[in-house]
DNA sequence: GAGAGTGTTGTAAC
DNA sequence: GGTTACAACACTCT
């Protein structure tokens, strides 16, 4: 589920923790999610953190590097010593239940500190990179939602061939990274385009007012530290998110759009579950 | 209890 | 080259 405000408030709360750590030992608990030898990394100290779409970097000082992609259900939890971190919110029953069923790494630094990558569904992975390897990774992806090398002139050019619904081509990670389905619907809604309408045929008014929307929502979804379905996204923490209460469409089938006041509806678009309003958006 | 649905993405087939 | 269907997996909801 994380989508680029999801990843971002990890990655900040990763970097003000874990730089300057070094690893001691990492478990493999399940094969699937960690690709690589983990060996190559014990011992390292943590230079920097950063984020590129909705991949986490975690650089070391010998320019290796562990990409990690939370995918669906993928989180990352910092404990020291056995406590939780950050505070205002019972630690009791996560520190009794870590690493819990969910746990497929834990990663453990010289401090006595460790991480927690849990991932219900074992779709996300954690890999050992290279500096190079890291950049063949991020080749495929188009710029970062809330780059400013995501313009709408760059937009208009991508969608030109395209006859997909621009719901779909939004979430297209070639055209433009970070955004999944829930920011998606969002911002379609905000920019006021029915989200089943055929990519190539939006005015060039109509994606400018997307790509602004698009970073408006991305920007919203960070200040407030992302998203947070029935706990499926938390922080390092463990915290929630409360972007959720800050939604227009996306979830709210059957509710009043709070423009317009009609009922929201909800649709499948390539798959997905896509809610809009049909007077708001056209 | 069976079957459908779920926030992501890569792959294969058309 | 673009589009679609599906698989990877585990859990919740109907």
């Amino acid at each position: 589920m994380p989508e680029l405000p999801e990843v971002e408030t990890v990655k900040q709360r990763l970097s003000e923790i874990l730089t300057g750590k070094s690893i001691s030992q990492i478990e493999v608990l399940r094969e699937k999610s960690f690709k690589g030898d983990p060996q190559q990394v014990v011992g390292l100290c943590v230079d920097s953190i950063s984020r590129r779409a909705k991949l986490l970097r975690v650089r070391f000082d010998n320019h290796l590097n562990l990409l990690i992609h939370l995918k669906m259900t993928g989180q990352l939890i910092y404990a020291d010593n056995g406590q939780r971190i950050g505070g205002g919110h019972p630690t009791a029953d996560w520190v009794d239940s870590l690493p819990s069923s969910h746990t497929r790494v834990v990663i453990h630094f010289e401090d006595d500190s460790t991480l927690f990558f849990n991932d219900m569904r074992v779709f996300g992975w954690i890999k050992v990179l290279t500096d190079d390897q890291v950049q063949q990774e991020y080749f495929r992806y188009g710029p970062d939602a809330n780059s400013s090398e995501f313009t709408a002139k760059y937009l208009k050019e991508k969608l030109q061939t395209r006859t997909i619904a621009i719901k779909q081509a939004i979430m297209v990670n070639e055209i433009l990274a970070g955004v999944g389905n829930i920011y998606a619907s969002e911002a379609l809604f905000l920019a006021g385009i029915d989200p089943r309408k055929s990519a190539k045929k939006l005015s060039l008014k109509e994606i400018e007012s997307l790509v602004v929307e698009i970073k408006n929502v991305i920007e919203a979804g960070i200040k407030h530290g992302g998203t947070t379905f029935d706990g499926k996204f938390v922080d390092v923490s463990g915290l929630s998110g409360n972007h959720q209460e800050h939604l227009h469409v996306y979830g709210l089938e059957g509710e009043k759009c709070d423009n317009c006041g009609s009922e929201i509806k909800k649709v499948k678009i390539g798959g997905r579950g896509t809610y809009y309003c049909e007077y708001c958006q056209k």
